[in-house]
DNA sequence: TTGATTTATTGGAACGTTCCATTTATAGGC
DNA sequence: GCCTATAAATGGAACGTTCCAATAAATCAA
C-alpha cells in the first residue's frame, strides 16, 4: 500500500535498460529519441507508478510553470467568475494556475505571497486586498516575477492593470437614472481606499454635474460591499430628510442589499425606488425585480489578464500596457419606468 | 530593475560572514544558533532580497508544506464557504492551501491532480467532479500522499470522506413538507450518478414512504443543479396531470431557481408551491421568500476536512475515519403556513 | 575501406537546499 | 593549566532533475 520510496528517472531508466537522460530527454517529450525506445521507456514509467518531480527540475530549469492567483474574496461570486475566465486561458496552454484567498487581509496577503513566491511561481495574477501597503509587491518586483494586477488596483504602481472602465460604467448608469427623471441621487457602498471606488464614484458625480443635478442633491453613504452593507446604507438614507429617489451601488452585492431593505419597509424597488447595479454578476438576471447593472464581463477581463501573464513570462518582461475592459449598462426591472411624465420633463437620456 | 541571478544562502552566507549551514539553521529557527548570529543573518537575507527556494528544500526533506484543494466547481457558493472554513484551519497552521477548480470535468481533474503530484503535495482535499472514474485516485494512493473527499464521495473508495448527513437532511425536509399537509411531493434536481443524489433521494424517499405517502404520489425530476436546471424541474412537473405541491430540491441553486419559475408562472412559493433546498447557503435567508432549507455547516466541515488532513500528514497514514456531519432544517418562508386546515388533518410534525 | 555526417544515447556537473558528522570556540571543574 | 562537557558553526554528501559535451552507432560519399 504505503509505497517504498519514491520511483525517480534512475529507476525507470534501469527498468527501461536506457539512461537517465534519456528517460528525462522523454519525458520532455524530446524528438531526439528513438520512437520505440520513447515506448519503452513510456511503459516502464507507468510501470514504476513514477511522478516526476517539478521541484528538482525547477532547479534546472529558469522556468516553473506554475502561476498563481490571489483573489481577496473567494466567497463573491464576481471573483468566481473571474477566475473561470482565467482558467479557460490557463488550461488550454497545459498550466494550472493555483488559487489563493487572502480574505481581503493584507497580512494573509504577505503570507500568501511569500509562500507562492517561494514556490517559485512564474507569474501572478492579483486581486490586491484592501489596505494593501505600498510595498507589498516590492519583492516580487525585485524578483523580476511578472504580477498583473485584475480588478483593482494599487494607488500609486508600476504593475499592469486589468480592469473595467469603472467611471464610464459609472458615469452611464448615473446618467439612466437621470434620464429616468430622478433628481435625488445617492451613491450607496464601498470605501475610500480603494481605488475602484475612487472611480466609480468620479462617473457618478461627473454624471451628476454634467447632466445638471446640483451638489446638495446627490448623496455619498459609504458602507460594506455586502449585502449587508446595502442594506444599511439604504437605513441611513431615507433617515435623511429629503431622501434620494434613486442609487447607483457600488456593486452588485450592495444593490441586493438595498432592494431587500427596500421590501422590508414596503417600497418597491424599481417603482418607489430605482437602484443600479455594478458588475452584473449572474444573479443580477434572476433577482425580483431584475437587477440593472453594469456589465463587466468578469470572465472576459479574466482571460484578458491571463493572455497578458502569458506573453509577459513568454517575452520575460515585468512590464505590460493597462487594459481598461468595455463596459455597458444592462437595463432591467430595477428602476421601473420613466418618471419624467411625473415630472414634467422631456426625456434626458 | 530586473534582479540578476538569485540570491542563495551562499550569497546571504558570504554577505553575513557566516557559513552556508549556519544560514539554513537559520532559515529553520533552530535554537543552536547564537541570536545575535541569527540578527546578523536576517539582516542580510533582507538586504540581499533573498527568496527561499522550496523546491530545493523539498529535494531533501521528505515534506512539503503545500495541501492542495481540488474542487469541482468554483462558482457555486457552496464550496467557496467550503474552502473559506478549511483556510481557516490551515492558516492557523501556517499553511497556504493551493485551490485548483476543475470545473465538474473528469479530465481536467486528472490534469489537476497530476499538476499538484508533480508539485510534492503533502495532502489533498477534494471534491470529486461528476463521473470521476473510479481509477482517478489510485496513483495518488500509490504515492502514499493522504486524501480526504469533502461533500462528495466516490461510489467506492477507501478515501476518508467529510461529509453531511444527506439522508437525515433529506428525510427532516421531506417530513417537514409532509407535516405542512403536503401529499403529493416532489424530489428536483441531481443525477444519479452523484452518491450524495442517492443519499438525498433515500431520506426523501423513506419519509414518504414512513409518513404514508404512497409511491405514485411521489414524483422525481432529475435535472441540473443550477438555478437553470431549477427553472426546468418546475417546469417538467407543472406540466403533469397531477402535478405536486411541494418539492425538496437537491441544492438551494435549484431551489431558486423553481421558485423564479414558480413566480413567472404568476404562483407564489410558499404559498402556492412549497419548496425546501439543501445546503443553507447564505443567500438563502436573503431570499424573498427566504428559503427553508437543510444547514450543513458548511465552513465546519471544512474545518473538519483540513483537521483530519493535518492529523493524517502528521501520522503518516492514508487513512482516517469518515466524518458525517450533523444537519438541521433552518425553516424560513418558502414553505409558508400549515396546509392542515385545508386539508382537514393535524399537525403531524 | 575510410573519413565525414547524422542520429541516438550517455555520463557528469550543476541547481539550492538539508542533514549528518566534524571541527572550533567557550565554559566549567579540578 | 589541563581535561572534559557543552555550545556554536561548518564542510560535504545527498536529493531528482536538466543540460552540455562527449560518445557510440548508423548512414553516406568518395
Amino acid at each position: 500500500m504505503a509505497s517504498r520510496a519514491k520511483a525517480t528517472i534512475f529507476d525507470i531508466a534501469r527498468e527501461a535498460g536506457v539512461s537517465k537522460s534519456t528517460v528525462s530527454l522523454v519525458l520532455q517529450g524530446s524528438g531526439l529519441i528513438r520512437p520505440e525506445t520513447a515506448v519503452k521507456v513510456r511503459k516502464a514509467i507507468e510501470d514504476v507508478g513514477y511522478v516526476y518531480n517539478r521541484g528538482a527540475a525547477n532547479l534546472r530549469k529558469a522556468h516553473s510553470n506554475v502561476i498563481g492567483m490571489v483573489i481577496n474574496d473567494l466567497t463573491n461570486p464576481f471573483f468566481a467568475e473571474l477566475a473561470v475566465g482565467m482558467e479557460r486561458v490557463f488550461q488550454s496552454a497545459g498550466i494550472v494556475p493555483f488559487i489563493a484567498n487572502t480574505a481581503e487581509n493584507p497580512v494573509r496577503q504577505e503570507e500568501v505571497l511569500k509562500s507562492l513566491m517561494e514556490q517559485g511561481v512564474a507569474g501572478l495574477i492579483v486581486s490586491p486586498a484592501r489596505g494593501t501597503t505600498p510595498g507589498a509587491f516590492r519583492r516580487l518586483e525585485t524578483a523580476g516575477v511578472p504580477v498583473v494586477f485584475a480588478m483593482r488596483r494599487l494607488p500609486e504602481s508600476r504593475i499592469p492593470v486589468i480592469a473595467p472602465d469603472n467611471h464610464r460604467g459609472a458615469f452611464l448608469a448615473t446618467a439612466h437614472l437621470i434620464g429616468k427623471g430622478h433628481r435625488r441621487l445617492v451613491f450607496f457602498g464601498g470605501t475610500s481606499d480603494l481605488v475602484v471606488y475612487q472611480e466609480r464614484l468620479g462617473g457618478f458625480r461627473e454624471a451628476c454635474e454634467t447632466l445638471g443635478i446640483a451638489a446638495r442633491d446627490t448623496l455619498v453613504v459609504q458602507g460594506e460591499t455586502s449585502r449587508r452593507g446595502g442594506i444599511a446604507c439604504l437605513e441611513t438614507a431615507l433617515a435623511m430628510a429629503e431622501p434620494p429617489t434613486a442609487a447607483l451601488c457600488f456593486n452588485d452585492a450592495v444593490a441586493f442589499g438595498v432592494m431587500l431593505a427596500l421590501r422590508k419597509r414596503g417600497l418597491e424597488p424599481g417603482t418607489d425606488f430605482a437602484v443600479v447595479g455594478f458588475d452584473d454578476v449572474v444573479e443580477a438576471e434572476h433577482y425580483m425585480p431584475a437587477l440593472t447593472s453594469v456589465s463587466v464581463d468578469t470572465a472576459g477581463l479574466g482571460e484578458r489578464a491571463a493572455h497578458v501573464m502569458l506573453k509577459m513570462i513568454q517575452s520575460r518582461t515585468t512590464r505590460a500596457e493597462d487594459h481598461i475592459g468595455a463596459v455597458n449598462l444592462v437595463v432591467r426591472e430595477s428602476c421601473g419606468p420613466n418618471r419624467s411624465a411625473e415630472l414634467g420633463l422631456g426625456d434626458a437620456a
